[in-house]
DNA sequence: GTGAAAGCGCTAACAG
DNA sequence: CTGTTAGCGCTTTCAC
């Protein structure tokens, strides 16, 4: 039925190891014998089977990703980047979506772990000691996606949310608002603890104190950011800027607040965090924390092939740079 | 080192065979045994290698997803549903990115195919005789998604996209526009072809003429939107309206029309096509055609599983419903 | 209800 | 440079 090596060692008339060796590209085969092989190969179209390699060799060259929900344009483009590393190196990616549910998550690291993947990447909110656990309990390498693990055991690549928060919320102090209001994600994540914590810390080093009327915690979505908005907007004390923790809120925002009749950025300014290609599709075009969410999935993909490769790695906590961009989203005329 | 089911029946006093019984849920197994092996998978924390079962078993649970871009909101959303699916029946994903690359998808399938998987969801843009030869080259059942196949020979998933064109161009015509302009993608793709099909059938119907002018071929970005637009209505004799043939390529055209100072409807009506998400994060938000990516996936995924199930389908052909959304954009006061 | 044994298709020493 | 021979870890008859 299906033609397997040894149909193909019969018909060139040597041995299996040979063909092995020849599909294998080992140099060791005389030329006339490899030609001979490869011919018979391309005649009968023998395709070898790579879950038989990966019983034998104990590499199946694919891994795992696990990733909050792909069809958000933030982990999208991140999968991406992970894809065309992977696709350099000769890897495969089983993707699978987690929604940053616990449980699901902890099974879609043993169901990869029971695939054999050579390699997990891994996306996902907080890591606790039973996510470790389940990570570490075999000895499959792990790379952490844009996510933290605060004990530190597992190798991660990131940007440094907090700074990041805490420039971006600087820059607006630094154009004159005294009022910077502060929208992000209720998820309780370590990011977006960090995001607070660097919005928290510009504040107080330009001596304001916290106005909790300004802090507004919702989903990260686009309906949260309108929503967002009217409450603020309702306030007697009405913010004039707002530093909101994703694109895709911050044009919620933007449209909100023009719905209810104010105009972006002369009433209220925006500001918002990740340079998705959102940014730039909205008037007035989103200023913006650029995190290369490209990047990180691609530097988390080479630091997994290193640690596939039993290579040394020097450092396994990797902060990627982010920087400010600044559109007319807080383009005060 | 690693523990295996032969350690288990050791352990347990079994043979291998009965290990696998109670692994694999068969209930021929006295309920005593069934625990005392569970009891010592539980204790040596055995985990059932999944590529020596796909070996044995040549059934894998994992299926091959060839897609065009993951990065593309389009096939994000569609990738969603084929993995909720997917998830549902047990079956892992191995995503792969082709850009629409015809060497590198026909490579996909056959990387895909030495991989054993059970069957094969093929998304792309023009289905080859290649193609074709390479789908059918092990009996694993390919299901295409959002992509047509001509010849009629595999079984595909879509929404009728001349149909929605048509009724899109039809509804424009109907609100009294008489230069109805067509914004398409220049891939040479047949969905390309059908939708300006369909945009020709209705212009026809009414008894207009093509207006060479009025048709920009352009790629599927926002930008090429931009460009597009700015190309429209540098014209002499202007379209007041414009159907455009992605939701993404919609906004830029309202975007675009607008940093020219043209006003979105009153100006120039504008008519999507999708119903990506984009669609209500613009102002104002786009009327369009909707098509349901989500589902087209999962019901790609979902007939697969059919397939490889040897289940018998009667459509091999399926044609998911689409319709018009009226929303701001081409809602004259 | 349970066990023995023969593979699944390939790789990886080890000889020669 | 090439062949022989064990497995890799599991499923699957076929007996009992």
């Amino acid at each position: 039925m299906t033609i397997t090596i040894y149909d193909v060692a019969r018909e060139a008339g040597v041995s299996m190891a040979t063909v092995s060796r020849v599909v294998n590209g080992n140099p060791n085969v005389k030329p006339t014998t490899r030609k001979k092989v490869l011919d018979t190969i391309e005649r009968l179209g023998y395709r070898p089977n790579a879950v038989a390699r990966g019983l034998a060799s104990k590499k199946t060259t694919t891994v795992g990703a696990i990733i909050p929900d792909i069809s958000s344009m933030f982990f999208a483009d991140l999968a991406r980047g992970i894809e065309d590393i992977a696709t350099m190196y000769k890897y495969n990616i089983i993707l699978a979506n987690s929604d940053r549910n616990k449980d699901k998550e902890l099974q879609l690291i043993n169901t990869m772990l029971e695939k054999q993947v050579d390699g997990i990447l891994f996306m996902g909110g907080e890591i606790t000691e039973e996510h470790i656990r389940q990570l570490t309990s075999s000895s499959v390498p792990v790379v952490l996606s844009s996510t933290y693990d605060e004990t530190n055991t597992i190798p991660s690549v990131n940007i440094d949310n907090k700074k990041a928060a805490y420039e971006a919320t600087k820059f607006l102090i630094e154009q004159g608002n005294n009022n910077v209001a502060f929208i992000y994600g209720h998820d309780e994540t370590p990011i977006s603890r960090f995001k607070f914590e660097g919005y928290k810390q510009a504040l107080a080093e330009f001596n304001f104190t916290l106005n909790q009327d300004f802090i507004v915690n919702v989903d990260y979505s686009y309906d949260s950011g309108i929503k967002a908005v009217r409450q603020l907007l309702s306030l007697d004390r009405k913010p004039t800027c707002v530093f909101v923790a994703s694109d895709e809120m911050a044009l919620g925002v933007i449209h909100g607040a023009q719905d209810m009749g104010y105009r972006v950025p002369e009433d209220l300014e925006v500001f918002g965090f990740n340079n998705t290609r959102l940014a730039t599709m909205v008037r007035p075009t989103l200023s913006t924390i650029v995190q290369p969410m490209y990047d990180i999935g691609a530097v988390s993909m080479r630091l997994l092939t290193k640690f596939m490769n039993n290579e040394t790695v020097e450092e396994k906590k990797i902060i990627l740079p982010h920087r400010i961009i600044e559109r007319d989203s807080t383009k005060l005329p």
